[in-house]
RNA sequence: GGGCCCGUGGCUUAGCCAGGAUAUAGCACCGGGCUUCUAACCCGGGGGUCGUGGGUUCAACUCCCACCGGGUCCGCCA
């Protein structure tokens, strides 16, 4: 296991503490943070200056005059700047980055963590295919997973197929309804008609109890409505799947709301609320008090015709999941806000191991929300589509000599890399409006910039093969990398287990897509101002290569954890 | 009406939870760079009352209060 930035926090903690003992001082907390001015940055003079009572500037420097570096330790040197105490990295810490993306190669900054999440992710009800604001939830879902999974932890991915909710009755009664359109995208299809059923039940309020009687049917176990519901779930979860599968996401297991009801965990689980003796009757319902954590009304869990909510079901769902996995991590549109914390409450008040949430805000259009039911959004192969025409523009712009397939490839991966880059960068609570122009423009600093960098280290290192100038087992000497470049370059990939640390702590991937962004950017200005196959000295040429290297593990390593492409040629 | 989220240069955006060094980048704009490893690149420049008004603090984009603007939710939908 080789995690350099969070060893070399460490190795600054251990010093510095040492040294503010040594001045004298007692504190818990160093206060460390990344710098512009440094590797790393401490501002702990500012909190012992009043115990002190001395300016945090020479608190500082009584602090920095302490400090004692080890033999080979990952820390340069310690300095006062005012009241801050500056870290720099020493030589052997830039060396055993390089030594150590050498060694590990695809594996290079993982497995520091351990234990079993289990991460549900998209789970959009099947009466339609994915628009743009479910994507938010798959884009953000995924490279979460991908983020776990790269730190440690052992990840299962689910989506939860909502397949007897009121919508899925209302699709399963829109197939007998209207004309089923056997020549389009299932999911497609399905859209389709349940919008026709919708628009008929607003006019025809009547037949709602045609819809209500399914509901009912389905719940106590009819056989011939189960296999309608089945058919037309089966329908749009196929549809769903190959969208997710066009965008690099695939789950692990598509667990459905009925198999918690045939199970009888939810008339168990329920029965288990009744016991904590929070509930009553009202109206006919059964509610649900949780006014103790913080819940002005009550939480409805059975209908007054004795049928059970989504709600109910993700209870079962729930308790099921905790008993899998150490942590349970839910991706919800916002709209799920109040419900989330209703459910972790009513599974605290039972005694259950409570899900983490991962919030998005909504992606909504500029002339409103989405909405499947009105037929109001764009969907997600519609965007595809369109990105990868764009792209394929640009690449046979770019490339005109290549062949088409070549063409083809690079304009799916550099398309499919650019919407994934696009949603992800954005933290989550920060809700967006989807625009065609913004969506369709690559002149941006994207994914296609990270990929691109990608691609402009293989090109040096196929060049220097077929030359004969590389072999990437040879042993070098990383000590010969001295320019600014070079180690601005070397410090950053350093950073990579940092950040999936972070990310992974906070459960917050758009930091990844940042550090994607300067790891691009700290290449590219050292490939404009290092000579790598052009160098003067034969040794230095080798440490290059061996430095190009490195930087398209890291790009690759980074591409792939954000659920992206590497193209070795774009 | 109440709860939650957002409000940072013309546009998009980081930082805010754990307050401290000239507020981060990109797009657009202006200027410079391809006989040299792919210019989907690099270098430089202009442009910001960090929504508004108070407060706490030695120090506020960051914490507290009020207000304004946008989004979202508020029992038998999911």
């Amino acid at each position: 296991m080789i995690i350099l930035f969070l060893n070399f926090i460490q190795q600054v903690t251990s010093v510095l503490n040492d040294a503010v003992r040594s001045a004298g001082f007692e504190v818990n907390d160093l206060e460390l943070g990344p710098s512009q001015h440094a590797d790393l940055s401490s501002r702990v003079a500012f909190r012992l200056a009043s115990v002190a009572k001395q300016s945090p500037k020479d608190v500082a420097d009584r602090i920095a005059s302490e400090v004692v570096i080890p033999e080979g330790s990952y820390i340069g040197k310690v300095e006062a700047l005012g009241p801050y105490l500056n870290i720099s990295a020493s030589r052997s810490f830039i060396d055993a980055i390089v030594s150590g993306i050498r060694e590990k190669k695809e594996s290079f900054g993982g497995n520091f963590c351990e234990g079993r999440i289990l991460l549900e992710h998209t789970s959009a009800n099947p009466n339609g295919p994915l628009h743009v604001g479910h994507i938010r939830n798959s884009i953000i879902g995924d490279t979460l997973g991908r983020i776990l999974k790269r730190a440690g932890y052992n990840v299962e991915l689910h989506y939860y197929v909502n397949d007897m909710g009121r919508q899925i009755a209302i699709v399963s009664w829109a197939l007998e309804h209207f004309e089923f359109d056997e020549s389009s995208k299932p999911d497609h299809a399905i859209a389709d008609v349940y919008i026709k059923a919708n628009a008929e039940l607003e006019t025809h309020p009547e037949k709602v109890a045609e819809i209500d009687r399914l509901m009912q049917l389905v719940e106590s176990g009819d056989e011939e409505t189960i296999e309608r519901f089945d058919k037309a779930v089966g329908l749009a979860v196929a549809g769903i799947k190959e969208t997710l599968g066009k965008m690099n996401v695939s789950h692990d297991e598509f667990p459905k709301e009925s198999s918690f009801i045939r199970s009888g965990d939810v008339s168990r689980i329920v029965d288990e609320i009744k016991a904590t003796g929070r509930t009553e009757i009202d109206n006919g319902a059964l509610v649900v008090d949780l006014l103790d954590y913080g819940f002005e009304k009550t939480l409805v869990i059975q209908r007054s015709d004795g049928t059970s909510l989504y709600t109910t079901r993700d209870l079962a769902y729930h308790e099921w999941k905790g008993e899998r996995a150490d942590r349970i991590i839910d991706i919800f549109g916002a709209d799920h806000k109040l419900i989330s914390g209703q459910l972790k409450a009513t599974l605290n008040a039972i005694g259950k191991k409570e899900p983490e949430f991962v919030i998005f805000e909504f992606v909504s259009l500029p002339e409103g929300s989405m909405s499947t039911r009105r037929g109001k959004f764009i969907s997600a192969d519609e965007l595809f589509d369109q990105v990868k025409v764009r792209a394929l523009e640009e690449v046979d712009k770019r490339r005109p000599e290549m062949p088409d397939d070549f063409k083809k490839q690079v304009a799916d991966m550099v398309g499919i890399g650019a919407v994934r880059y696009d949603i992800v960068k954005v933290s989550p609570e920060k809700s967006t409006v989807f625009d065609w122009k913004e969506a369709l423009d690559f002149e941006k600093q994207g994914g296609p910039f990270v990929q691109y960098s990608h691609a402009r280290a293989c090109s040096i290192l196929r060049k220097a093969k077929d030359e004969g100038l590389w072999d990437s087992e040879a042993i070098i000497a990383p000590s010969l990398l001295v320019e600014d470049t070079e180690i601005a370059l070397i410090k950053k990939m350093g950073m990579f287990d940092n950040v999936l640390d972070q990310c992974a702590k906070e459960l917050k991937p758009h930091m990844l897509a940042i550090y994607g962004r300067e790891l691009a950017d700290a290449f590219n200005q050292f490939y404009r101002f290092v000579s790598v196959l052009n160098a003067e000295e034969e040794d230095v040429r080798a440490s290059r290569l061996a430095l190009v290297d490195c930087a398209r593990i890291v790009l690759a390593n980074t591409l792939d954890t954000l659920g992206m492409g590497a193209p070795e040629s774009m």
